[in-house]
DNA sequence: GTCTTGCGTCAATCCTGTTGACATAAGGCG
DNA sequence: CGCCTTATGTCAACAGGATTGACGCAAGAC
């Protein structure tokens, strides 16, 4: 396989353009490509272009794709993640975790989609984790249940993150009329056949909006009654 | 545009095969494809072959990927909630209906990973949500708080059905290599720099595990603990 | 029986990721 | 300073992807 990659120092040496190339400027490239032009703007042939090298020599950074994808993601959590340090209330420093994290997939809203539900193995991942389940252990949770809580906190907090972000990344028009749907859909529903629905149809509106904090709230209160120091 | 679609009637022809097609037996094909060869097998070419025609026949029936993707996403999700029928306790009937979300989005992953961030805004959804409102209702739930947290309630298990879906549809070395990711990076890090993932080591083999069930039991005890007649 | 036209087929276009061969210059070493 | 190794950028090629325009057959209406 010549598709050899990431070693400490490197030879580096300009493109045919006169670019130097670094596996930061082609994570950055490829985060702008997706920015401007959607997830599916991303391809190695086009990346190649936006940055002014051959595709082929991006291979020489990353071993594939997939390992692209995977350092696009880990520098979305590192940029998300920068500059935070948790504090001594556990709830509220998970608390602005997720809130971060949210942040971070909301700023790069078509990479988000993808990257949510990969395990990138970098650096940038395993100093979020190890603070998350920092936080649960100083909670007085066991090794067991502190790593399990994390993982579905982190879940929840990812896959709700994923959600607004794609919802975010969809064209206006398409966006606006989701917003209104519950809406305009439920308004005109037999009371008979639907009374709930006709029951709350003047709260119907919220339904058009995110429930990330709602959700983070929820899940902090049922860890927090589980807490061990919490009887 | 050559690809047009769907009419009411149709002047059938046998494919070269032999076979008569039809929308059904596309979708039930495609969905097949998924379920014996993995989420990847399924590419125009590939249905094609496996109907027994060629692969440029399903644009008279698709007006492309998206739009069979979708055609198989809506018959999942008619699927998953058929014979479903609420029972008097509100938390186990939310909880199933949890379940059975995420085991129909889990037998078609690829088809839920794509279409899980749609609205649908079809029948099976308005019955689904009319379900779910009435179950917080009857909890004691104010409308206001019924209609927000049920809100809530479905947002998390669809975003993380979704991501569950997602994960499920990577291509496989991907999927192994995710999933053995947390045991294998972080056995070796540095005790010093990473104290609290150094004390649950012998956990870190969990994380590969879906949390969905974990969450939504999380989510229900925040909400039975949040419940008018629970006081 | 004829005519229209729906629809299956074919071939072509333009994409994609990936790789083996090649050339060139960077940088270690004398 | 100059040589030599080799890292690394480039090129060409391959297999396979979605999609579509032209073509021709036959289904169904009349």
């Amino acid at each position: 396989m010549p598709t050899r990659v990431p070693q400490e120092r490197r030879r580096r040496r300009p493109t045919r353009s006169g670019v130097l190339l670094s596996e930061d400027l082609i994570v950055e490239t490829a985060l702008r490509l997706i920015g401007e032009h959607g997830p599916e703007a991303l391809s190695v042939r086009r990346l190649g272009t936006a940055i002014g090298c051959d595709p082929s020599a991006l291979y020489r950074y990353f071993h594939g794709t997939d390992d692209l994808v995977l350092a696009i993601a880990d520098r979305i959590i590192g940029d998300a993640m920068a500059g935070f340090a948790p504090g001594d209330d556990w709830v509220a420093s998970l608390r602005e975790m997720a809130l971060r994290v949210r942040a971070g997939y909301l700023a790069h809203p078509r990479a988000a989609a993808f990257a949510s539900y990969r395990v990138t193995r970098r650096e940038n991942e395993i100093r979020a984790v190890e603070t998350g389940i920092g936080l649960l252990l100083s909670a007085g949770f066991a090794p067991v249940d502190a790593t399990r809580l994390y993982l579905t906190f982190i879940d929840t907090v990812l896959s709700h993150a994923a959600m607004d972000a794609a919802f975010q990344a969809l064209p206006r028009p398409q966006r606006e009329a989701d917003h209104r749907a519950w809406h305009d859909v439920y308004q005109g529903l037999d009371p008979v056949a639907y009374p709930a629905l006709t029951t709350v149809r003047q709260e119907l509106h919220s339904m058009g909006d995110s429930s990330f904090e709602e959700a983070v709230d929820l899940l902090l209160e049922a860890l927090a009654a589980r807490a061990p120091g919490m009887l």
